[in-house]
DNA sequence: TGTCCATAATGTAACGTTTTCAGTTGTCGG
DNA sequence: CCGACAACTGAAAACGTTACATTATGGACA
């Protein structure tokens, strides 16, 4: 019957659907869908033959009419302000160990830092009916909140001032404390600070203020907006202004890469005469010459976190916001000073 | 009547339909599709108080539904190795500017570069129905293709051996002979090369070395393995078993900053008594010091046109692999030998 | 024999859309 | 006043799945 074999070709061509399994194997649709999904008893024989079948025509569930029913997607929308900073690429391979795990996908979208793209980002992710949500460094605040239906959660991997309970942050002020501490274990007495924007760099400061103020030490600071090229100018202000500095912390790695180049340019030696500590521990830190100390964010254990909170969140949970304390990476851009090669005016 | 104020509220919740926009503004369910679809035409007026009450109930067409009747789901799958290089953050970029204008989202996988798991990966993606997929450094050669139902192509971002015709790929030993130029333009002979393992690196030692042979010049080789540590000890063994080397052209940024890092070490100064040029002109390479002159690869561009390749097959049109040329990227690592500081010993 | 129960299987109604087909108007030329 | 045509609208049929309610089939038990 030649009549059997195109149009079983033809079926197959246009994706086979549960229809034509049941038909096939002579049962309900209702079974075949058992028979997937495990859920009642089926007779075993049945299954059998449903199973055959489906092998024979290459039949594979579709999410989209599970989903549809079920009102879920397995999808989780991720919110990213881009991919090419590494650190946010650590926080994703977190996600996707803890997602996939639960054989959920990551539908993925970029807010380019920036309030309106962020906006249309979370709308496209929620047309696409995505169970969760996490955002990474959103600029939304309180003020004009994302748009989340269903009662719909999204995690916020950000600083407090966000004000949603579901986040998860680094604890900014420790890092500073942190930077300050082994500054002044060095026997470092002249410091400086370089900022940025924003409130992660006011709260590292702040930590890092306490510190200095707890040994009665002021300090220097100089602005920068977390660019290597900022890094490089601070640096030279710090400098020419106030001859003696044997020490800066700088609230960026990128920065502080640029504040490495100042130094190398003037001739002072790291860490002999100027101790560096960067902040993030980015992939670059290390790289750096010298290899930079610095307040490492752990990046991957943040992400599956987020993940998990929004697991839990989805499962009807309650949450509270976690804080990750952050850790001092020791590397060679610190060290004793050198009475000799402190710098001299 | 308290019920009803409940029943309201409890529909408001539960994610607002076509229905409810049709029954409260008073047309069709098909009328709806068509104001949000602009297919066919629509009374004005219709329209605007259609678009009112789906305001105000703040509607927004579910893609399930749409996705279900019409067989697509606007989803493009990408799978990457992994997402903290920031070559590949790049690429992401710029896939996800062609997907965004076309109204298509990403949905991501994570092949952590093992072919079980980008299999696994792929079959992730294919459960969702993605419309199309693009692979980023497939392991899979031709041997074990992906699965793929439905005529849905894989477009690969990788160099030629995967044979697929739906490829985007860089030249890389064009790359080789940039390297190379460069360094005889300066007026440097005694070349070595920094290899690693796959295609890639061959390819860019290729070109390297063709155009040595046109110069009746030979080189030195040393095998790393992309990674800055095997760059230190590269250029351990160079140096070590041959006095004199002027330019060392290393197969990837990674690499040639522990290349750097070695010469730091050795006192040799860069550029002026050996070059150094790196390959991808990943982000690091501008934050080395001193900042490497690098081969660099147009990412980005290689994204949109990998986005753009599989839009094209998605509409069902051919398409031929394209090549991308690669860019030398001149910065401080490169420059005119000094006589003086040429290796002594 | 009749009742009850467990098991196995089935039928049908959703889910939220688009699309096709079949209207219903209204307008205009003849 | 008729017919043709355009503009607009609605009903209903998909799409692939699950959930709910229901129906057979036996077997155990009183």
């Amino acid at each position: 019957m030649p009549e059997l074999t195109v149009s079983s070709v033809l079926t197959a061509e246009r994706s086979v659907g549960i229809r034509e399994v049941a038909r096939l194997s002579g049962v309900s649709i209702a079974t075949v869908s058992r028979v997937f999904n495990d859920a009642a008893a089926v007779n075993p024989e049945t299954r059998e033959r449903v199973l055959e079948q489906a092998q024979a025509l290459n039949y594979q569930p579709s999410s989209l009419g599970r989903n549809l029913v079920r009102g879920r997607s397995e999808l989780l929308g991720l919110i990213v302000p881009n991919v090419a900073f590494p650190l946010y690429g650590e926080m994703i391979g977190g996600i996707e160990e803890v997602l996939g795990r639960e054989g959920m996908s990551i539908l993925l979208a970029l807010s380019h830092d920036n309030v309106d793209s962020e906006f249309t980002a979370a709308q496209h992710l929620l047309r696409h009916a995505v169970d969760g949500g996490i955002i990474i460094n959103s600029r939304l605040g309180l003020n004009a909140p994302l748009p989340a239906p269903r009662g719909l959660n999204w995690v916020q991997v950000a600083p407090e001032h966000t004000g949603t309970p579901h986040r998860v942050e680094l604890d900014n002020e420790a890092g500073g404390r942190l930077a300050a501490l082994e500054m002044l274990g060095l026997g470092r007495r002249r410091l400086a600070f370089v900022g940025a924007p924003g409130r992660e760099s006011a709260d590292r400061e702040r930590g890092f203020a306490a510190e200095l103020r707890r040994a009665g030490l002021i300090y220097r600071r100089a602005q920068g907006d977390y660019s290597e090229a900022s890094g490089v100018q601070a640096a030279g202000e710090l400098l020419e202004h106030n001859a003696a500095v044997d020490a800066v912390f700088v609230a960026g790695d990128l920065m502080a890469a640029g504040v490495l180049r100042a130094l190398h340019q003037r001739g002072l030696r790291v860490p002999e005469a100027v101790a560096v500590v960067g902040f993030d521990d980015a992939a670059i830190a290390s790289l750096l010459y010298p290899r930079l100390t610095s307040i490492r964010q752990p990046a991957r254990a943040m992400g599956t976190a987020a993940a998990e909170l929004s697991l839990r969140l989805l499962g009807g949970h309650r949450t509270e916001p976690i804080t990750f304390p952050p850790e001092l990476v020791r590397r060679e851009s610190t060290g004793p000073p050198s009475r000799l090669s402190a710098r001299h005016f």
